[in-house]
DNA sequence: AGAAAATGTGAGTAATTGCCCATGAGCGAA
DNA sequence: TTCGCTCATGGGCAATTACTCACATTTTCT
């Protein structure tokens, strides 16, 4: 093509040389060679290709040590579904490991023939999870938003999960014109009253397998540096017991769902039943023992994505 | 897969190490360090863990099919150049995608700063292809023209690409003031033996690339709609067997060129040694089918691009 | 039990890759 | 048009990785 600096033919190039390097093993000298371009080209094509997330990698292979935590995850709390990845003790970041096997394990359900409820939570978690997923057509499938999708300004929040997934899958989706908390329950339940949000809240009662993240509290939780609640709120609430939350719902040490006030306050879908659905939550990170130990303890999940160092801990505790 | 209890903890090992390098990024000394073992170890591993298949990449962009395909065309044909463009099913155009794709690869030969011989054959696709080279300045380059550009009726033949491309590239370009056919043997020899025809017969046997459209045969081929055989010849021919032709070169469904009175007459530049020669031809679509897979079987052309649908179908067949 | 074969290990070395910088082309603003 | 900005390019160099060889250890066969 003419020397027309377009993006799209960019990365088609970057595509191309990200296969020649990584699927059919080439050098990046060879990939220059048949490109007809330089080396520094070739090789700056590949890391596009790599920094675009056109390359996915991911290693097919139980290490028998993460199945035993895993085994013995899923005995200690009645799970259904457990996935432990190796730790990576020089890495800082919270989602490594964790995004990709969620990943994986969001592709095994959507790849079902049969039609399927699938529901997801929020959180930077589970957006690094939905960003390594591969473009899927699924229109058996359906896929709502277990939370609002609107900030307390009003705007969209940016970790609501449901429109990244939307871009990469085609299926059905329902999101939450809501946001998390309102201010009030008589407002909650005036919304809820919708008709768009009651076959939302319908769906979740249906739904086969939830993905959730696993909100921790303090400070600097999310819900606080994302403005959903201020710090008095957040230290008030700790005062009352509370250890964590998902998807908004608070629940205390022993993952009983909070009587107090603010609940009563969550706009999002009731968790779906733990009898009928397969509820996932992803996280790792010694910041959320607490909140995913309380999780596992009072069966708000039943499944569990996380890795070696946090299943050691929860074993110990 | 050999069942040793040591291999099992070692490919455990491995997928650790894999895991480590490819999933979290980390260098193999660091790898190494963390595991406790040798760099050279960790070397090792990581290898293990990618030639036993432990490690899985998948390219997620939709060029990917398009270079698989061509992977196994070029070792079913032992080819040294493959382009599959994704299909247009939308489209009934004969050279959509090809073109482009013919020219960008065009492009890059004539990039090239030592001086090449590029030969082009002749045909709506290739003319297609020309059509999209940029205006280029290539003066240590030589172009010429496989196959005469007279028509039967003694008009310079449509399609005939050489002129086209001297008005795009400059650079010097050897034309065949021929006809493709001519009546006789005698003919074909006598009008060789000019000189200027035999500076390009000599150019043809040096060609470091070539372009040629691949014909089919029937009674709406390119052949007979532009008057060069006429309907009865045609069905003689295919009466023969023949499949095919490239620049007027008749050939069998094994690609060999047919020993009939035919080809005595075709006045074409000999097709370049393919030991020697990049040979691409450049065909899509279902008419082409029989013609293209007759060319690649028997080693007419040793390059080849074409579309994903009739890539798929040259490998099935 | 002993020998032979197979496999793992470490060191050195060649090949490959990643990064920085100077250069030049394209594009928008003055 | 010209200036200034941005960005892709390619060369060079340092870091990283792959390969080869000799030796040590383990396994297997008799």
């Amino acid at each position: 093509m003419a020397k027309r600096p377009e993006t799209g033919g960019r990365l088609d190039d970057a595509a191309r040389a990200g296969w020649l390097y990584y699927v059919a093993g080439r050098t990046q000298d060879e990939i220059a060679t048949a490109m007809g371009i330089s080396r520094q080209s070739a090789q700056r094509l590949v890391s596009l290709a790599v920094a675009e997330r056109l390359i996915k990698v991911r290693l097919d292979h139980p290490i028998a040590e993460c199945l035993e935590l895993g085994e013995q995850l899923r005995r200690k709390f009645g799970l259904v579904h457990v996935d432990v990845v190796p730790a990576d003790p020089g890495s800082s970041s919270t989602t490594i490991g964790i995004a990709e096997a969620g990943a994986a394990e969001i592709e095994r359900w959507l790849k079902k023939p049969e039609p399927i409820v699938l529901a997801v939570g929020t959180g930077r978690t589970l957006k690094a999870a939905i960003d390594q997923l591969p473009a899927m057509e699924c229109p058996q499938h359906r896929i709502l938003s277990l939370t609002g999708n609107i900030g307390p300004d009003g705007s969209a929040a940016y970790y609501n999960v449901i429109f990244s997934m939307a871009d990469a899958v085609k299926a059905r989706h329902f999101p939450m014109p809501l946001p998390v908390l309102v201010s009030s329950p008589e407002e909650r339940d005036l919304l809820h009253r919708q008709s768009l949000v009651q076959s939302t809240l319908q769906l979740g009662r249906e739904a086969d397998v939830a993905f959730v993240g696993i909100g921790e509290l303090g400070a600097d939780a999310p819900l606080c540096l994302d403005g959903f609640l201020d710090p008095q709120e957040m230290a008030r609430l700790m005062e009352e017991g509370a250890a964590g939350e998902i998807c908004g719902w608070m629940f205390d040490r022993e993952g009983r769902l909070l009587e107090g006030s603010i609940n009563e306050r969550v706009a999002s879908v009731p968790l779906p039943p733990r009898e009928t659905t397969t509820v996932i939550g992803l996280a790792k990170g010694k910041r959320k023992y607490l909140a995913l130990l309380s999780a596992l303890r009072g069966g708000m999940i039943n499944g569990l994505i996380t890795d070696e160092t946090t299943a050691r801990y929860l074993l110990s505790a």
